[in-house]
DNA sequence: GTTTTTCCGTACGCTACCGTATGCTGATCC
DNA sequence: GGATCAGCATACGGTAGCGTACGGAAAAAC
């Protein structure tokens, strides 16, 4: 639990350890959880450590940022790249791969860095940077299923805003059959009915 | 800054201005942010008044879940009550309502609880308890527009996710008419084209 | 095989909180 | 008009966490 699982079985920390372990920290924790003594002793070292790989919890915290920004950043792009005509499989695969529970580290890994977002100038810029990415790659795939500029838009937004809202409620109980609704919602995000494979 | 702005002008302290004062920090701080001393130096008092009321940070805690928990299900009947025939319209109010920036206080305290709801299972059980009210009222709205089961459900997740989602994102920048973007979502969720009123 | 450098431990002072015990004051009872 | 009590102040001990100063071992350099 203490030791790191990467190949080097006990060798010495890295920034990349510290990082890696933060947001794990920050995914249930929260940023007020995320404390340099916590994560030292988690990895059965003192902040003696820490304070050589940092300047100080600031320089943790920007650098969890960064890492976050530039691993979404990539995702992003990866899953929004379609094979020409599969777009809007592709749309489906977003909805999805952004819906389920596939995404248990990412999800509260998100939430924390929003959260942190609201009180925090330097984790807003960082997520509007993000946003502005994922909303750009799926409202080119809708663009290029064929629909209007500001429709492609109204989806794209529509499409973050739902995944991102339904991993902020409780609704297990709502319905016995839940994946029955969520396809239902996928179909109104995605346009099935007015795209050519729904016709 | 520091004085009450009810009608007494500087009358003691009771159990529910610390609770009041306590949802405004909550709102702009988190969960992490409400401090009883702090608390205490903005009400120009010292922690002795706040154990006068309290047993203790987790009494205020609680008041405060139990609190929000009162005015959002009084909010959303309210919001959710449509003379017969205009549920539609209903709809589309409480489209607006939640996505608009009206609620400046609002949707901070919901972001804040939520988050909160994360890693505290009480304040989980707030939450799942609000989130099945807001859900089945309108539902019920929709059912009342003629839909079916499914698709009231879905709708309504639907709705709920993405004012929550839109709440969550930055999108600023992402047109220069957002309202044309919003009003296109408002209409996809609520329906506009299968329901009698886009007839 | 010394000398550096790297990486971490030890030890310290400091601040922000929590919760408790107890003292003080002004209103209220009768 | 003294006793009571509500409401707050004062003062205390305790914990968690930050950042710094410095010491030490072990590997790398040469």
């Amino acid at each position: 639990m203490k030791q790191e699982k990467t190949t080097k079985v006990r060798t010495q920390l890295d920034r990349g350890d510290w990082i890696e372990a933060a947001i794990d920290v920050l995914a249930d924790q929260g940023t007020d959880g995320l404390r340099v003594e916590v994560l030292a002793k988690n990895f059965g070292v003192t902040k003696g450590s820490f304070y050589w790989h940092f300047k100080d919890r600031n320089d943790l915290l920007m650098a969890v940022l960064n890492t976050w920004k530039e691993g979404r950043i990539k995702d992003i792009i990866k899953q929004t790249t379609a094979l020409p005509g599969k777009e809007q499989v592709q749309i489906y695969h977003v909805i999805q791969v952004y819906t389920l529970a596939r995404n248990r580290k990412g999800i509260p890994i998100e939430l924390a860095v929003r959260d942190w977002a609201r009180r925090d100038a330097q984790a807003a810029a960082i997520v509007e940077e993000v946003d502005t990415w994922r909303l750009e790659c799926t409202r080119k795939l809708f663009v290029a299923c064929g629909l209007s500029e500001k429709e492609a838009k109204s989806r794209s937004l529509l499409l973050y805003a739902y995944v991102f809202g339904q991993s902020l409620m409780s609704y297990q109980h709502f319905d016995p059959d839940l994946d029955a609704l969520r396809d239902w919602i996928a179909d109104c995000i995605a346009g099935a009915s007015k795209l050519p494979s729904g016709a």
